[in-house]
DNA sequence: CCATACTATATCCGTTACGGATATACTGTC
DNA sequence: GACAGTATATCCGTAACGGATATAGTATGG
């Protein structure tokens, strides 16, 4: 019965706290994304996925991580390196922070595609979208 | 040739802009809606088609509207009424100032809806929508 | 008949979000 | 050894939003 905070009252997100957490989302549950992101990676795969579209400078980036925090949409997750790679230079950056979605933050997200979902079926039925379905 | 200013350079959209330029492309193209919609109508449209997900108070109503003639994503129309209903009282209040799509404005939202249905898509490769295709 | 609600727009102002600049520092390359 | 890339942090100005307030006409209901 508990719910916590209504994800509903994060609604809509901005298009940045959205391409944030896709890039944290992003698909396999293995052990390489369980551990998550640190932020500068997420700012990378949001651009590659949006293919340049969307860009963030550190402002936005380190800014939005932290409110993001603050709201509970991610978490930042103890670093447990070392146990994989030994002598793994680049692949161990001490300076680096990761973070995760947090269950909460999956909910919202979940939520927000779906809005978005039926905008775009909306938008198709009103011959506004002209392409076919996308790739 | 002349392409005036690039609509690319005013995404994304914010959800607000997003859906004051769906409730004015809305649908039909006939003299109902070529001759625009007032502000509050747009607002009320919106809180219908989103289901009361988006509301809008006058702040964000009148301030968006503002920004968006700026920008030129719509256009004011004079209001050419008293040849549609002779005695209509509520049909015809003064106040009202109507608005439409402009050309580039048209533009900008399908480029933005396309974007936005390469997120949708996206997702549902990554099976973040577990939902079937909304109605 | 008067209070309340709805229509319709406008402006003010506080808060939040974003975006660029700047700073620091380490690594790898030419 | 300058330069580009990685990685984070903070500062600060601007843009966007959201609620409050104002005005005013119409309509409704007790």
């Amino acid at each position: 019965m508990k719910r916590g905070p209504d994800p509903r009252e994060l609604l809509p997100l901005t298009p940045v706290v959205l391409h944030i957490l896709l890039a944290l989302a992003d698909g396999r549950r293995d052990q390489e994304d369980a551990a998550g992101r640190h932020g500068y990676a997420v700012a990378q795969e949001v651009e590659a996925m949006t293919e340049g579209q969307i860009r963030m400078g550190p402002g936005t980036l380190y800014g939005s991580i932290q409110r993001m925090l603050t709201s509970g949409l991610i978490e930042e997750v103890a670093r447990t390196k070392g146990a994989r790679s030994p002598a793994a230079t680049s692949d161990d950056d001490e300076r680096r922070r990761y973070y995760r979605l947090s269950a909460f933050g999956r909910r919202v997200l979940q939520l927000e595609l779906a809005r978005l979902a039926r905008v775009v079926a909306a938008a198709r039925a009103k011959q506004l979208l002209t392409g076919p379905e996308p790739a």
